[in-house]
DNA sequence: TCCCTTACTCTCTTTCAGTAACCGTAACGA
DNA sequence: TCGTTACGGTTACTGAAAGAGAGTAAGGGA
């Protein structure tokens, strides 16, 4: 473990870079998706609601790569690909899962602050 | 508490925003910035390695509507502005920190994961 | 013959992030 | 007096990324 190395707080750090894609829009909800077990293409965007394929295959590929799931396809027509978690993405499952329970136990609290900034004139808050 | 009403993997609820913002890749490293108190834009932007003012500028703004800073202004020449989290923005340091440890630590396991899979010729993975 | 299925892939448009320049005002140094 | 610095911005421009939507391969069924 050199995990001592890695600061994201640093521009070029790599650690930086990953930071970024586990805190993606789409990587955590996929995730998500996946925690339920094997899934096939088709089945990720049915629950990824409004996900575009382009978007879907693009950050499959880069989920993949970096060793969070893997792809399986079978060499029959019509296509039939299946995804599933590795071991290193079912250990993103909880960290992002925190998140994502988070922004629902916050929404309102959220929505209240928003409305209540908006009334006040922009601006106007001064110390 | 009505959590159960809102659900991120919906196209258009609410909470997926707030994911998106949470999960941002500036709002991460501002709110863990903010972690250790009150700080000036001048500060901020120092330890948000590579941060443009621009971005800085638009990502505090942001969440200072979504109620996660406060911005206090001293009608001072030059200009002095401090920062600082509200009580819901310090309820999501423990998530983001997290996250944050996350990548650090599973860092050279994904590195090594992504060389592998640069190794092989893409697309030769059949099931 | 025509269409259906699935997992993409390509093209086009729009939105977004980043870069760099500029701003106002006061204090300071030469 | 002139030029510089300080600080927290704003603005215009540009290149990259995201989204929308149509097209594709290949076999099976009506």
């Amino acid at each position: 473990m050199t995990a001592e190395d890695w600061d994201p707080f640093q521009r070029d750090c790599p650690s930086r870079r990953l930071l970024d894609r586990i805190g993606d829009r789409w990587t955590v909800l996929i995730v998500g998706a996946l925690g339920q077990g094997t899934q096939r293409f088709g089945e990720i965007a049915a629950q990824v609601n409004g996900i575009s394929q382009k978007m879907l295959t693009q950050t499959l590929r880069s989920l993949e790569r970096d060793g969070f799931v893997t792809r399986t396809a079978y060499p029959v027509v019509p296509p039939h690909v299946e995804y599933e978690l590795t071991d290193l993405g079912r250990s993103l499952e909880g960290p992002l899962r925190e998140l994502e329970r988070w922004a629902v136990e916050h929404m309102d609290a959220v929505s209240a602050r928003q409305a209540a900034y908006d009334e006040v004139a922009p601006r106007s808050r001064v110390g």
